[in-house]
RNA sequence: GGAGAGUUGGCCGAGUGGUUUAAGGCGCACGCCUGGAAAGCGUGUUGAGGCGUAAGUCUCUCGGGGGUUCGAAUCCCCCAUUCUCCGCCA
């Protein structure tokens, strides 16, 4: 969420850089809103202040038990008018809050301007593809190979975007996430946590997937009939807060960065207690509305996969500090694993909705013959801190923190990573050596 | 799932319709006192926001929401959550 003065002292300036990430701001709504907020709020304090006043003086008589019966009268007066701008001022508020949760963050300064991901900028590149002497499988031909990856048993249990993998490729992929856990918590300084898979409505709002994107999230209701959507809608947009009948709903995470931002939501920290480094593994759960037809094939891109997230809640001076910090943390995952990667900087139109600045780390896959994204870290800035009103002490004032966060790696995409980038002529798939110690030393992952 | 009891400021805790404008304590900050400190004394100390150049002033905020009332921390309804007991359970 943006801070409402920027749009209150500047607001042809923050239209213009919104414009720059395919966001049009509707400029005379919010004027206009605002105006009418302004009237609106001002008569509504002004009616409580007086009834406040003659309420306090009744209490007076009544104590000194004299009689009240005439400010009582001229206090009832008031009544109607009084509620009839209090209902309104409530309305004008909702519409308003409504408004600032739509508008998506302004990009950084130091984001390249760029309409799609062919304007994302290249910022560095490590390692070589390898060469092969053979035609390269992609990870589907070498998992099927091996019997290890199964995609019509997942179809046939749950459906379409789901994988089975079993034997040394499910190991292979339950080594990953421990020897990421292992770095980040060892060698980067992170404290891992275990988080709930499902999550309120509140915790996604708080990072910005709510209430835009709700058709991305898979949603389960819990206990109380089913309300209407449009009933449930205004309650995304108005404030969530339960009441009389109506529908409660979990979400299954998109990313633990949910889960793992909110542990500060409406908190406010002691400034010593930053940076706070946050590392957990967990599923992700996406509905890929929209993406029909895009990476059927193969586990690139599913309804479940798992993740080891970074997350860091930091000073707002340190932020793109800790962004670099981040970045490092997750780029290391493929130098120790020896995956080919670049690293490049989104462009305004190509970040997501709550992100001030993105970089995607992108690995080699030799079977694409391209960078394919794996991580993507972003600096959110105040955004998420001040949906979530999270903030710390500083000097008897309470401000906003900055949130980040970033895979380290997606451990879906890693596998498929290593598959591909290590697989042999005999379509067996040499064990990168860091991760040996997690397959109980195993070398190579062959057929039987 | 059933029954009961709670949720008050940074923390503890009083408060059953009207000087509650939330007592008191702890902690914290500043000041006085002191050679320096402790103790003592004094002042301040929830958060969000409106109007105003400012001094200032007003509104909202006692887990969340709704209601009753001229007036609600206090009464009524719904929800969340914590604790105790029972049931079920990995």
């Amino acid at each position: 969420m943006l801070d409402i003065q920027i749009l209150r002292n500047d607001i042809q300036g923050a239209a213009k850089r919104l414009e720059s990430r395919k966001f049009s701001l509707d400029v005379a709504f919010f004027q206009a809103l605002e105006a009418e907020r302004k009237t609106v709020q001002t008569r509504t304090q002004e009616l409580q202040a007086r009834r406040n006043a003659a309420s306090k003086a009744i209490g007076m008589k009544k104590a000194k038990g004299e009689d009240a019966s005439e400010i009582l009268a001229e206090v009832a007066s008031l009544g109607d008018e009084l509620k009839q701008n209090e209902a309104s001022l409530d309305e004008i508020q909702g519409k308003m809050q409504a408004f600032l949760l739509s508008i998506p963050n302004l990009p950084h300064e130091s984001v390249p301007f760029g309409q799609s991901e062919a304007d994302n900028v290249e910022v560095s590149r490590w390692g070589e593809p390898k060469h092969y002497d053979f035609e390269v499988r992609d990870h589907v031909a070498l998992g099927e190979g091996l019997s290890m990856l199964d995609f019509e048993t997942a179809v046939k249990i749950a459906g379409s975007r789901f994988t089975l993998m079993k034997g040394a490729i499910a190991r292979l992929h339950r080594a990953l996430s421990q020897f990421m856990l292992d770095l980040h918590t060892t060698e980067h300084g992170y404290v891992e946590v275990y988080v709930p898979y499902m999550v309120n409505p509140e915790s996604l709002r708080g990072t910005g997937q709510l209430p835009k994107f709700e058709e991305d999230l898979f949603k389960i209701p819990i206990g109380l009939p089913e309300s209407t959507n449009a009933e449930y809608a205004d309650i995304l947009s108005k404030g969530v807060d339960s009441f009389k009948g109506h529908q409660r709903y979990y979400y299954l995470i998109p990313t633990a960065e949910v889960p793992l931002t909110n542990i500060v939501r409406d908190e406010i920290l002691a400034p010593e207690s930053l940076p706070i480094k946050y590392v957990a593994h967990t599923p992700c759960f996406r509905s890929e509305a929209g993406s029909y037809g895009r990476d059927v094939r193969g586990m690139i891109r599913q309804h479940q996969f798992d993740k080891v997230e970074l997350v860091q809640i930091v000073h707002p001076e340190k932020s793109y500090e800790a962004l670099d910090s981040l970045l490092g943390h997750a780029e290391e995952v493929l130098r120790r694993l020896e995956l080919p990667y670049r690293v490049v900087s989104l462009c305004s139109g190509d970040m997501g909705f709550s992100s001030a600045k993105t970089y995607d780390i992108e690995v080699w896959l030799p079977a694409q013959k391209a960078y394919r994204e794996i991580s993507s870290c972003s600096n959110f800035e105040a955004f998420q801190a001040r949906r979530m009103q999270a903030r710390f002490k500083s000097g008897g004032k309470n401000e906003l923190v900055h949130t980040l966060n970033g895979s380290g790696l997606a451990v879906g995409r890693t596998l498929v990573a290593i598959l591909e980038n290590n697989q042999q002529s005999d379509g067996s798939v040499s064990v990168p050596e860091a991760l040996r110690p997690y397959m109980g030393g195993l070398e190579r992952i062959s057929a039987g």
